[in-house]
DNA sequence: AAAATCTTTACAAATTATTTATAAACTCTT
DNA sequence: AAGAGTTTATAAATAATTTGTAAAGATTTT
């Protein structure tokens, strides 16, 4: 059962729609402003958020860069802003749909079906260790062992080597990596990754001028060999 | 740069769109009709899809369910139909968003950046690998196997063999293979050529002076057996 | 306030791409 | 079959770009 939040504050719309998607058996969560709709997509963790653009202290487009900043689920605006620039602005923050109201309901349904077809399938947050040659992962305590004994990362190193690890084998381009790891706004700013990985090296490899595990490949990115 | 395919048989609209998306740094093709449209989605391979609803012969709405048979191209669905039945079939056939003319150039913009930023990467289309003969790619980890053994290729170079491998058997001119791995701007600078083929050699053939790989055929181009 | 982490900057080192020069090979004409 | 004119092969130099590293500011967390 695919999970959906309406950010509103607007009872009357919440229910309307609470009702529609219901019918349509969606698992419905509301909120009603920008901060506890945060907290619910942490706890609740939807597959679509709707939401307003209109509410009291975070509005919508607000609403909408916070997410993207963790996470990629597809957002749906509704809006009675018909004007072109509030749509720009709304899609440019990372909406994916912006439906002008007053809207039929059926339109809705199908738009929510499209998004959610297009989503890529929640990647279920790992809790299982990876274990694998030198390596070794932790999730839940966020540690991380090479050949036996733990080494200390930081949020982002492990974010990044965890990333890494995920895809072994592979090559990792610079835009995925920045992408997955700083978010979607900066796979132009490769500086990032430079110091990181140079960083990453530095605890992980053994041999500091031939590096192991973290391979480069010029050019393109990097390909991670536990 | 992104490649995008217009569908409309109303020259004045294709035109328009057309010098938009180029403006906007935008690689356009365009089709008058649904037929045509799936032909310039095999050779052209766009990333993103912006079509009429109404057109002779197949509509746009069976164009979507042809495209969806093959691929998960974005699609974007104009039409002068603002009637909710037609959004949501449209929609259910595959379509990722439906804009009702007349729309904003701006708006069109900003949906066609959403539309391409929630894409999956067109480089993980090209996720299969390839092996005959003495060869073996693997495009995930970018590495090329020749008679078992790894060899590294710089990114131009593995452009180069990616492309005679896949039209592995056939004579390619050298107009072609620049403009392949170069850009259609480099079709006059054989000296290029010349040199990464010599390169490609030095690093797969076992006898230099006899190519049992990269044939040369003189005065029209080199053809790859595997 | 102190510590840890992240961001930004600068520059050297490494790698790749382009350009150039010259020798070798090929086709066509005679 | 020889020679002219062109094309192709190869090596080496140069240019452009990317990568590695250290260290200095910002920012955030403890």
């Amino acid at each position: 059962m695919q999970k959906i939040l309406i950010v509103d504050d607007e009872p009357q719309i919440t229910r309307v729609l609470r009702r529609s998607l219901s019918a349509h058996r969606y698992e419905v969560r509301t909120a009603a402003d920008g901060e506890s709709a945060l907290e619910t997509v942490r706890d609740f963790a939807p597959d679509l958020i709707i939401t307003d653009l209109s509410m009291p202290e975070m509005n919508g487009i607000e609403l909408c860069r916070e997410i993207r900043k963790k996470s990629e689920i597809p957002i749906i605006v509704l809006s009675v802003k018909g004007e072109e620039k509030t749509k720009v602005e709304a899609l440019d923050a990372g909406a994916d749909d912006y439906i002008t109201k007053p809207f039929g309901i059926e339109e809705l349904l199908a738009r929510v079906r499209a998004a959610l077809r297009r989503a890529p399938q929640k990647s279920e947050q790992q809790t299982e260790n990876l274990s694998e040659g030198d390596f070794e992962v932790n999730f839940a305590a966020r540690q991380v062992f090479v050949r036996g004994s733990e080494i200390h990362l930081t949020p982002k190193e492990f974010d990044l080597l965890v990333y890494l690890f995920q895809n072994r084998g592979k090559v990792l381009t610079h835009r995925k990596l920045l992408a997955a790891v700083w978010g979607a706004d900066y796979t132009e700013q490769p500086e990032y990754l430079r110091v990181f990985i140079g960083n990453l090296r530095k605890k992980i490899e053994t041999n500091h001028a031939e590096p192991k595990y973290i391979l480069t490949e010029p050019w393109v990115g990097y390909r991670f060999t536990p």
